[in-house]
DNA sequence: GTCTATAGGTAGATAGAC
DNA sequence: GTCTATCTACCTATAGAC
């Protein structure tokens, strides 16, 4: 495991903490975050969540009222944990393409909970039409927090010439739709198959002079 | 709608018919790709599907005989189409880095059905738990095709010297990556947000010599 | 605190009507 | 051919036992 996706992962833990007080909660929500990302929403079942925490099915209900509820904390903390791994990065040390660089870094780690939130963002935005309405209004709230912090990198990185100059939104769309389609192929083939370097993945955005 | 995801789609539109000869079969799996791609397996009701196609719920059963059967006729086809649409490109004229950006035209075209298979692939491969085991063992066979086309090509680019230098399989496992990524990204958010040139994706791709 | 039993609702699949 | 009615099974959520 990475030193970039500890770090990322303590943050998360140290957010987690915060939004989940409860200790109970949050050994339903930890399983329930390794189960509703195996199956999704519909086709996990509250005993799949209860027997894998090691509890009945009915035992659930005294935490959380509904399946939609757990799973809406845990979507909120996904899209929680996504905005501040980038906040996180821009806040380190260095030039805006090495924070990116680390950045990577942490997401291309095999190991780490940051992995688990970009499987479930993707899955559940995907199959968006089923989600409730309470998760579609977080989103809209909080899925553009990644750009903010992204998009003042990229122009910086822009201006210091060690970014290509192309528009900074488009780029911005374009690696996180990368990393996210890595992320799907780690999930889907484990950390066994061939995987590209933190410096492939930044071709594109590389300045060429 | 581009030249290249009309000429993937009527590939995919010959193979549909040779795959599933009855008319009514095809207006029910047509709509079914659909409903499926935006609800999941098991968030699909049947109901959805004969809604979609304007017949009432019960006349679904005289085509098929169950939701999975449906499923795994639609899974069967998207993954046809994802290694016949590499097949296409590597039998075009030209260098190989020119048949992959043809193809990667196709990939980031906003309309054409073969952004709805990279879709259903990539959402229900990853909720794989869920689907059926005659899924999985068609999944297990044909997966592999794309990879089989893609091999080759980035091999000759190589010899060429206008593809990087860097492991095949690597470069081809980064490539599938980037494009899914992309592909959720558009269904995401529609065709209204800012994408990614054809250059910009290849980056990774181009030999730097 | 944790479990068992169950009520109530939903959806897949069938069968019989038109 | 196509629909309506229904049977059955499963799952969520509750309520009450220990």
């Amino acid at each position: 495991m990475s030193i970039q996706s500890e770090a990322l992962d303590r943050k998360f833990i140290e957010n987690f903490e915060k939004m989940i007080p409860d200790k109970g909660n949050r050994q339903i929500i930890m399983n329930a975050i390794e189960v509703f990302s195996r199956k999704g929403l519909a086709g996990t079942k509250i005993k799949d969540i209860a027997e894998k925490a090691g509890f009945s099915q009915g035992f659930v209900y005294n935490y959380f009222k509904s399946k939609d509820d757990i799973f809406i904390k845990i979507f909120d903390l996904a899209l929680e944990g996504a905005g501040n791994s980038v906040k996180y990065a821009s806040e380190l040390e260095g030039t805006p393409y090495q924070k990116i660089y680390w950045l990577t870094e942490a997401y291309l780690s095999p190991e780490g909970i940051s992995m688990h939130h970009w499987r479930l963002i993707m899955l559940q935005a995907t199959t968006s039409e089923g989600i409730p309405e309470e998760a579609k209004r977080i989103s809209k709230e909080k899925i553009k927090k990644p750009f903010e912090y992204m998009l003042p990198m990229i122009i910086e990185g822009q201006n210091l010439g060690e970014i290509v100059k192309e528009d900074p939104l488009t780029l911005s769309i374009t690696y996180f739709s990368f990393i996210q389609g890595l992320g799907i192929t780690r999930v889907q083939n484990g950390k066994d198959i061939p995987f590209p370097s933190v410096d492939m993945v930044l071709s594109f955005l590389r300045s060429k002079a």
